[in-house]
DNA sequence: GAAGAGCGTGAGAGCGCTCTCTTGACAACT
DNA sequence: AGTTGTCAAGAGAGCGCTCTCACGCTCTTC
């Protein structure tokens, strides 16, 4: 809480050095840094060059003070471990937010909580203000910080749709339609025994991706099967274990959905181990597009997200609900790409 | 540069508030929220219900503008594309960061400068004083911005060392020790026509890494040869392309060390096509121990970097500056781990 | 017992900015 | 000529906080 002052800070140019340099009064100044159209074109020319000269850049907190603006959001990223360390994802989403924001001169303010303490502080940090704004990355469903940082008025985006759509504004990509279109490519390769390897059921990713999985079996006449349908963890281990337990099961499939690379490539390990070929025997598609993807032996066809473009979108979002607190939550869908490799080439048909 | 403001802020408590339903001043309540000593227990002790029950929370603006202190801190960093994408070097480091400043109740804002506009706004933010300190992650050697920030007074960090020493503080893995282990370990598993594939010599770290493999040859008395000597870029594709190379020039090698498990992963697949078994007919190890190294087939044998550890140390070092501005720059060099799997298993003696 | 030291507390200035209100100049009406 | 409107520019208050200084009290010390 309290801030350690020992050392005294250079103080920078104020207003009032330019407002004299210039010869005009400080709000004049003022007007001028801030755009306002009230200015004749000389005196503006005039505190531009005042500007120039002494290298002037506002105090943001004096300026804070009186907005009560601070000029920065949060980014909320709540996630204990798993995909934090997996993949590039949350830096691809922190460069789409940078991105939309710098143009805007709005600083992103990074909250890693960690701990149960850490979650109190950042829950608090948000409530009391200090950021104008937050985009909260909740990948799990059950997240409580939605509902106490909406109520407590701070305009809000979350990446990934929520569990229970409160009417807050979200930005997620189209998870069930990404596992549609990466089933249907196993159908039209000639697979009719497709195992399902997904994730946690608290997830409301994994849950999306296991409906587009059915979305697409269902359509094209196939078994739904429960037995097909595994769950892992998003972990190479994870899906390892999952690809045992199906193999036991149902040892005739032909194909799996894995809704994460690194359980397509536990997936890939265990079969390989027992003697399966990837794709001739069993073709397999994975979920993210990370770099484990192109790496794998085949390389693994994959779902790409559009993660960038969601940090942008959210950041777009966010600023809108910034300046105009009383617009409707928005809810932006943003579509996936299946990127082919050899995992799921499709076989001669017999 | 504009802050837009449109709707009003909530107005929060204030410190005039809180003084009033404790019967004491202004300043007094300044006091005890600040922890000074110099309160009786009796009036801390009221100040502090008074506190609770308004849910006081400092105004940050306001406590900047008298102490010119932001609270905060900028993580600076300026990764074009490449390493940024491909392994969990970002999150995990910012994970260090956040989790050391959190206890201090600093704020991380985080700036990643894209296009040149950008680098100059990040710049100039710097240089204007709104955060109290900085850390840069400066992979490449040759990045100008700390000149510019310290020479501006700004308490500044950089993780990885920089190119010329110019008296900044740094934090950096012990590079070359840690190709150095796993090179030895190559050695001791038999081997003796290593191969390198480095990464681009204007990065430290791939200099630093060269020069481990470079001191345990010497040391073992093995021919230093140029020609085993491969450059790439730190991707997959690279490390293809420079394992071609290799088996071009020097048919006859039996190991190879790669300074990113991505090149590895490469180069994995080019022996394998090759017709070359890893690791009975050439060992390899990589570097990073990323998702690539545990996912690859056989397991790719790796250096573990400390780096969470790196962000802890970093912010460590920094709040450090900031206290004291005086203090001799740091130097701090972690140690890493050779992390063992199946790609450099050692060959039985001939 | 007077002088000084020590300590808890209050008064008040002021950090640098924005923003409302006012002023004054000039043009355009009646 | 008098009124009104328009618009550039200035004056001044005040955002919420910290911090210096002054004050008054109690406790030592010779």
């Amino acid at each position: 809480m309290a801030v350690t002052s020992t050392q005294p800070r250079p103080r920078g140019v104020t207003l009032e050095e330019v407002a004299r340099l210039a010869g005009v009064s400080r709000a004049t100044v003022s007007r001028v840094v801030n755009g306002s159209p009230r200015v004749s074109g000389e005196v503006r020319r005039s505190v531009e060059t005042a500007v120039e000269k002494l290298g002037y850049v506002p105090n943001r907190a004096a300026r804070s003070l009186v907005t009560r603006r601070s000029g920065s959001i949060a980014v909320v990223i709540t996630e204990p471990t798993g995909r934090l360390f997996s993949d590039p994802f949350f830096p691809r989403l922190l460069r789409g937010v940078s991105a939309a924001m710098s143009a805007r001169d709005i600083q992103l303010v990074l909250l890693m909580p960690d701990t149960l303490a850490d979650s109190r502080r950042t829950a608090d940090y948000l409530v009391a203000g200090h950021v104008d704004g937050a985009i909260l990355v909740s990948l799990h469903g059950d997240d409580p910080l939605p509902g106490r940082i909406i109520a407590a008025q701070i305009p809000t985006v979350v990446v990934g749709r929520p569990l229970r759509d409160g009417g807050v504004s979200y930005v997620d990509v189209d998870n069930r339609g990404g596992a549609r279109t990466a089933v249907e490519h196993l159908i039209a390769g000639g697979r009719r025994v497709i195992a399902s390897i997904g994730g946690p059921a608290d997830m409301v990713a994994a849950r999306d991706r296991l409906a587009g999985y059915r979305d697409a079996v269902t359509e094209a006449g196939l078994a739904a099967d429960p037995g097909l349908e595994a769950v892992a963890d998003f972990t190479q281990d994870g899906g390892a274990g999952a690809m045992e337990h199906l193999l036991a099961v149902r040892p005739e499939l032909d194909a799996v959905f894995a809704a994460s690379d690194l359980m397509a490539a536990g997936a890939m390990a265990v079969l390989h181990a027992a003697g399966r070929r990837v794709p001739e025997d069993v073709a397999i598609v994975g979920y993210d597009d990370s770099p484990v993807a192109a790496t794998a032996r085949p390389p693994l066809t994959s779902v790409r997200q559009p993660i960038e473009e969601m940090g942008q979108e959210a950041a777009r979002v966010l600023l809108e609900l910034v300046d105009d607190a009383d617009r409707a939550p928005r809810r932006v869908i943003l579509t996936t790409e299946l990127i082919r490799r050899a995992s799921s080439a499709g076989r001669p048909t017999p």
